[in-house]
DNA sequence: TTTCTAAATCGGTTTTATCGATTGATTTTA
DNA sequence: TAAAATCAATCGATAAAACCGATTTAGAAA
């Protein structure tokens, strides 16, 4: 048993299929095949069920994943630990972000690629879902989105700041000098939406639902870009957090009033992955930027 | 960086001779050599420190060797996991026991071996303190002895029951007849006493000095049969908890009066590895018997 | 039936883990 | 202080095994 055959019967498991997975590994089918057989032949069980030209994971596959993940995780976890005592010298940093909270980490980032240039960073955006689902496969090290509704027991949850609900308006709109609106006011206007995987909109749809209002959702779109154009034409309006459209020029942002109309960012990563020590500083340094 | 370089090199780390940790692992010295050499390289920081040809761990040694053992050990447990699967068909036990339950082991290694006979088992007797030590190097999956006074948060510990301390001698003293003794007309004895590595002595020795009691002990002995047979001569008495005479003839027990003159056998695990079925198995069983 | 697709297998090549012998450096012993 | 012993590093050679491309086998799709 090696940490190379684990890695690949992990990335057969993810992909079920032998093919797809040697050429994500950069090594051929035949070998992938070999070297798995050989890992059931050592572990005297088969890891796959082979149903014609079809494979599915056999339970002894699946029990002993589990094991295999958090060998390969323990092995780079000690790797990462090292390349910290390198004093920030090298490394890779991969955030997820909401479209929501970018600005939260572009402020952050500028600060600290200036102070330690050498650490890569990819940024990756998404919806909640999809950056949780690549935090589970530990694609990223740590994800930046507002409040879920249900909070699981292997995430570790840090709380940044607190932003309301807001009607977002062209800044040439007649509502510019109200310092509140009503959700029920909302709901009479022309409203473009960010579509429904978007924990916003879940949140102000429940909303609505709550009040028993029917809003004049007119167009839903998944792009955050696209829309906030749309909006500065006047002609829609839409509902997001107030960070959403900092340093936005032509926007403006009236605070929706009602109790629980607020969000809160959060941090979330594993618990019980090592936190490299890149990552602490940046996150560090992000929760006193903002 | 393969499982295998993890394993050679937590064996130099243990040794820390790369000549000896070779001849344990059944490797050459200069397979060993280069196989160091290789994860040094890729790891880019030393793990050992050459000084002369003496060998030390690094810093970077020292913490990446944790990470190490832990993906050697969720490794290995995954696949005593599979074993397992096998219906405890094969598989090893490996218990430590303090010489005072050792009927207690025995009596649940009799029905266990007879319902499963294809698992191996490892006894292991020794004092408390070398047992916890070989349960930290993973060489035991559990150890039975009484309550340690220092409970560590990465043990898991379960009791079995509960035996009071008392005075042993041979069928023919006087005392036979007698329900209790106090601990003053112990000290009056002659005693042999186990030696102070064993915890049955510290802890009576404490109980001694809190009464301010000078007790007789005219003989230190570090093995407990030999000890037994002297007593049964009737020239000396001794100090074990009642279950260690368990069964042997010729000699009796008498408990000793007052408050805390008790102890509690427990079972002592690793809380974070995996449990392989035959010992969850052998455990249960011998929770029951007792 | 034919075609297509995916895993398994086969034979050959490249890589690498391993060994024994030797070297170089340091500690121990005489 | 010189000689002997010890231990890690290095070298060259060999055996093991990881890997590849081509082919086979066997379901699935057309």
């Amino acid at each position: 048993m090696e940490l190379r055959q684990l890695k690949y019967f992990l990335k057969a498991k993810e992909l079920l299929n032998f093919t797809e997975a040697a050429s994500a590994l950069y090594i051929s089918q035949s070998t992938l095949s070999q070297q798995i057989k050989q890992l059931e032949d050592e572990l005297q069980v088969p890891l796959f069920n082979r149903i014609g030209k079809r494979i599915t994971l056999t339970e002894a596959g699946d029990l002993f994943s589990v094991y295999a993940q958090q060998s390969v995780n323990k092995a780079s976890d000690g790797f990462e630990l090292l390349k910290d005592l390198n004093n920030l010298e090298t490394g890779k940093v991969a955030i997820g972000v909401t479209y929501a909270l970018r600005h939260v980490v572009t402020k952050a980032l500028i600060v600290f690629s200036s102070e330690f240039p050498k650490i890569q960073f990819e940024i990756v955006f998404g919806t909640s879902q999809e950056l949780i689902h690549k935090l589970n496969h530990f694609e990223l090290d740590v994800i930046l989105t507002f409040e879920e509704i249900a909070s699981e027991a292997h995430f570790k949850y840090r709380e940044l700041f607190t932003s309301p609900m807001a009607l977002v308006t062209s800044t040439e709109t007649s509502f510019t000098n109200k310092n509140s609106i009503s959700l029920s006011e909302v709901s009479s206007l022309p409203l473009a939406l960010p579509s429904s995987g978007f924990s916003t909109t879940q949140f102000i749809n429940k909303a609505f639902k709550n009040d028993n209002l029917n809003p004049k959702v007119t167009i839903e779109i998944n792009d955050i870009p696209t829309l906030l154009e749309l909006i500065k034409t006047g002609k829609w309006h839409t509902i997001l957090t107030k960070t959403t459209i900092e340093n936005e020029k032509d926007l403006h942002a009236i605070p929706i009033s009602g109790k629980n109309m607020t969000r809160t960012a959060m941090l979330i990563s594993l618990k019980e992955a090592y936190e490299k020590k890149a990552v602490t500083t940046f996150l560090k340094m992000l929760m006193t930027v903002n």
